[in-house]
DNA sequence: ATGATATATGTGGATATACGAATATACGGA
DNA sequence: TCCGTATATTCGTATATCCACATATATCAT
């Protein structure tokens, strides 16, 4: 159970909050994909992560040599709508229209063996 | 028109999200109010009053001696939209269930002259 | 086993942030 | 003018945060 100091602390971020659009919108994403789309460093984009995993915020599922991350199931009803909130206003605006447009042209972009 | 990223993290810490909480509920709150309701000393309320009000988060205006403080009214409808998603989501949980108590209780409570 | 790709983490340094204590400023009333 | 209350700010310090670089680990293909 996350307490809104630690959501907005986490929101507070922009290379946080850029993955976590990305997995608002397309529901799950690899490490590998995120740091396509923003044109960040792995390493970068990989600890971020790793933040947001501590805090309980996503959860990660390994295919292979992808590890694929979503939004936690059960996160509290009222930070899904804190994320939707965003996603509707920001969505147009850059960086966050660039980087879906950058993970849609991404080449060589992985496979889901399941679905998400 | 301050950025998402200087929004979220004014919401990160937990001083000013019970301000912001309190004047969401409030409409208008002055200094002395916010320091009685939080219990917490008047510098640091007046510095993260500051913070806010720098960022265009917040109006203040004089009244006498004091000062109080509200949204402010050219806030983008989405920072509106989250900030009543946290009020409604939070009111009834501490801090925020006590520091409106705690206002409710308190003694020699400034009367505003015009109302917000 | 070896190499290539994907991901995670250790490290040190630069910067930002929050804090308490003390002090400065503004206002109203006597 | 002097005092008391309300508010803002300065200062030094402790802590947190973010970063780039290097390295470690895991998986797949050959």
């Amino acid at each position: 159970m996350p307490h809104a100091h630690r959501f907005f602390q986490a929101l507070a971020d922009t290379t946080r909050l850029r993955c976590l659009m990305l997995m608002v919108a397309e529901e799950e994403v690899c490490v590998c994909e995120m740091t396509h789309a923003l044109g960040e460093i792995q390493p970068k984009v990989s600890r971020h992560l790793a933040a947001l995993r501590a805090a309980g915020f996503i959860l990660d599922r390994r295919e292979a040599q992808w590890i694929y991350y979503r939004l936690h199931p059960d996160l509290p009803a009222w930070m899904h709508e804190v994320l939707s909130t965003c996603q509707r206003a920001l969505a147009e605006q850059t960086p966050f229209s660039t980087d879906r447009a950058a993970l849609a042209d991404m080449p060589n972009r992985p496979q889901r063996r399941c679905a998400a």
